[in-house]
DNA sequence: CGGTATCCTATAAGATACTG
DNA sequence: CAGTATCTTATAGGATACCG
C-alpha cells in the first residue's frame, strides 16, 4: 500500500501562509510527533511508538509524511556494537516548528492549565531565565498582544 | 442530534500543555475559524460562512465547540433598523491565540512560502514596524532557537 | 440569516498479526 | 527493531434540502 501523502500544496490556490502550514502540521499526531522530536530528541521508531503510544501503522504514516513535508531527516543511527537503525531528526526548517510549540504550549499553560500546573517551562540554556513567547520588533522590544495587528502585504 | 463535542479534558491524565491546546484547535478548521475571527474580525455566521468556504453544519459544529471552549463567545449583534444577529466574538483566552497563529504565519512563510511571496505582514499599530514572533525573556531580549531549552518543572 | 436534519464519502484512529 | 498488511470503527468533511 502507498504510504498516504500529505494533501497537496498547489501554489496557486489562495491559502494563507497559516492554512499553508497546516498542510505540514496535517493533524495531532503530527504535532506530537514534532514535539517529541524537538523538545524530548526522540529519535527513533520505538522510542516514538511507546512515549505517543500510537500504533505502528499511524506513526510509520505520519513519520513518513513529516519526512516528505521537509521537517524531519531519515538519517542512520549506529550504536556501537549494534547494527545501524534509522534515525528521525528534525531539518532546519522542523527545528523552526519549535515556535509554534512554544506557543502552544503557553498558551495551554495558561487557559487549560493541569491542576497539579505546568510540568515542562521555557528556559534560556545557561541564564536559565524563564522564556515567553511574544511578538517582537526587530529591534528588540515585545509588543504586547493589543498592539499586534495584520495587514495585506 | 446533540452536537458533537469537543474529545473530553481529562484533569488527571498527564497530556501536556501542547497535546491540551490541541484538544481545543482540534482539526484545521477551528484554527482557520479563529483564523477568521482574530485576523479578520469575522463575526457572523454567513461570513465565516462565505470566506471559508465551508459547509453550514460544520461550521455550526466547530462555532459550538470553541464557544464550549471559550475562546469565542457568542453575543449578539444589532444593526440600526435590523433584527438582532449572533455574533462570535473571540473571549481573552482567545485573544491569546494570536500568538500561536502568528507563529503559524511565520512559520509558513519561512518554510511552505506562496511563489509570489506573503499576502499577510504582522506589524505593531502605529509604528508599522515589523513583527517577528520569537522566545523572549522577561527583561526584554528575545533568545536565539539554538539557546531556547525545555525543561521539567 | 442562521441555522437543522439527512445522507454519504474520505480520512483518521486503532487493534492485531506478521516479517526481514 | 522497524516496520507491513489487514480490518474495523470513529470522526471529519461535504452536498443538499429544509425551516423559523
Amino acid at each position: 500500500m502507498a504510504p498516504s501523502r500529505s494533501p497537496e500544496l498547489d501554489p496557486q490556490r489562495p491559502y494563507c501562509s497559516i492554512e499553508r502550514a497546516l498542510i505540514v502540521l496535517t493533524d495531532r499526531w503530527a504535532f506530537l510527533v514534532m514535539r517529541e522530536a524537538l523538545l524530548y530528541d526522540v529519535e527513533r521508531f520505538a522510542d516514538f511508538r511507546e512515549r505517543l503510544d500510537i500504533a505502528t501503522n499511524i506513526l510509520t504514516n505520519r513519520l513518513d509524511r513529516l519526512v516528505q513535508a521537509g521537517v524531519l531527516e531519515r538519517t542512520e543511527y549506529r550504536e556501537p556494537g549494534s547494527r545501524t537503525r534509522p534515525a528521525y531528526r528534525p531539518t532546519p526548517a522542523g527545528r523552526d516548528l519549535t515556535v509554534v510549540l512554544g506557543a502552544l504550549q503557553q498558551w495551554g499553560d495558561e487557559h487549560v492549565p493541569r491542576e497539579d500546573g505546568p510540568t515542562m517551562t521555557r528556559r534560556e540554556q545557561g541564564s536559565a531565565a524563564p522564556l515567553r513567547v511574544d511578538f517582537v520588533r526587530d529591534d528588540g522590544p515585545s509588543v504586547p498582544l493589543d498592539r499586534v495587528e495584520f495587514a495585506r502585504v
